[in-house]
DNA sequence: TATAATAAAATGACCGATCAGTCAGGGGAT
DNA sequence: ATCCCCTGACTGATCGGTCATTTTATTATA
């Protein structure tokens, strides 16, 4: 019985956690982190202010929660995906597909590390480490399928630092543009533009142009 | 005389206005808008927060006049140089590369035009329409580049609007990046390095390189 | 099962700090 | 002596966080 009430007990903390955080993803989406009152995300979670303190010591934490847990969903999502790729070719692909895939059923969350990423410059220190770290893993995934592209000779010898960094920010733009004024186009056709585009781009011409089949 | 004593009274209006949004630039884009505090601005201005009352109605209109004069002067020098430029490909570079060094030049201003577009998304319809009218203006000028360049057959028939998109974004992650931490790599290589990835990435594979099948 | 006793969870009025914007008064130039 | 520019203490509003109190759930007792 002991263990049971303990359960309950964690059960209902998570359930808590969990609707609280769901109430302030929506919020802090649509007005940023400092606009947003405390009242506002439990309103919006249909419980009083007090009782969101029972289970986040302050605004700061809730807003950490809801982004570190986003990311790690999303950075578990594009891994998975990437590593079953086959290809070298078939990982770009995935790298794209998959990130575009997971912000357009998340909205939300996009909004939030959208927002976080302009405000890189003025973050204080805790904040900032959890985004940086996701950036630096998300960095070095890209660069590590990139050079395995270059010794199979599929991807000229390009500062893959460089080609990591259009490939992130111009999958990041598209669905900013998709979020901002949705579009008649589907995200899969976007996705494969923007693939198709960065896959030339990096290609090396003499094998991955003719050879293409 | 009255003329003169007019003048006078023009001449330190604009002094005072241009001493604000310098120290405005520095602070916002150090801490962002809603970190800022009117005292801080006037402390780095070296003036009492009520002489900057004196020539800004508010803390939202000051911000308001450092983002749009400091996209005023980027927009025309872009198109003053993508406009001389005589080619496709050289227009294409000059967009790139302008930019570049604009925002080298005024580190504060990429700042706040940063982190403006990361909040794109919650801000109030006054900060977001000079906003959002650039970016048509830079997408526009970029577009009619890419199909001036798809009629003369250099570049295949891709989405200009998608393409325009990675040109804009990658060349704003490149500043970014070099922004967070100073890299060893001069400008200009990285400006190259961008245009080249993006160049073979649209260009006409049967003309600009070598035949495709 | 009914009721009292106790514990756990939730509440929202309240507090103190912060800050945008004001205004009565000071000082220097003419 | 007047006028213009400047000043910074002050005000009212906002908001993050607290805690005494109320409400709900659980256990003990008859």
């Amino acid at each position: 019985m002991l263990a049971l009430g303990k359960t309950k007990q964690e059960v209902l903390s998570e359930f808590r956690c969990s609707q609280i955080l769901q109430a302030a993803r929506k919020v802090f989406a649509k007005k940023g982190f400092k606009e947003t009152t405390v009242d506002d995300i439990a309103h919006a979670a249909g419980i009083a202010k007090g009782t969101l303190y029972l289970y986040f010591r302050s605004k700061r934490k809730i807003y950490l929660a809801a982004l570190r847990e986003g990311i790690r969903a999303l950075h578990e999502k594009v891994w998975r995906e990437v590593e079953a790729a086959p290809s070298v070719e078939d990982k770009l692909r995935a790298f794209i597909f998959t990130k575009l895939k997971y912000f357009e059923e998340h909205r939300d969350f996009f909004r939030i590390y959208h927002s976080e990423l302009g405000n890189i410059f003025a973050r204080s220190a805790d904040i900032q480490k959890n985004f940086k770290e996701f950036q630096d893993q998300q960095a070095r995934m890209l660069e590590a399928v990139l050079q395995d592209g270059a010794r199979q000779g599929l991807i000229r010898p390009i500062c893959a630092e460089t080609a990591a960094s259009v490939i992130y920010d111009g999958t990041r733009a598209l669905i900013a543009r998709r979020l901002l004024g949705p579009l008649p186009t589907k995200a899969e056709e976007d996705a494969e533009l923007i693939f198709d585009l960065i896959w030339k781009g990096i290609g090396n011409s003499s094998s991955s142009l003719s050879r293409k089949a």
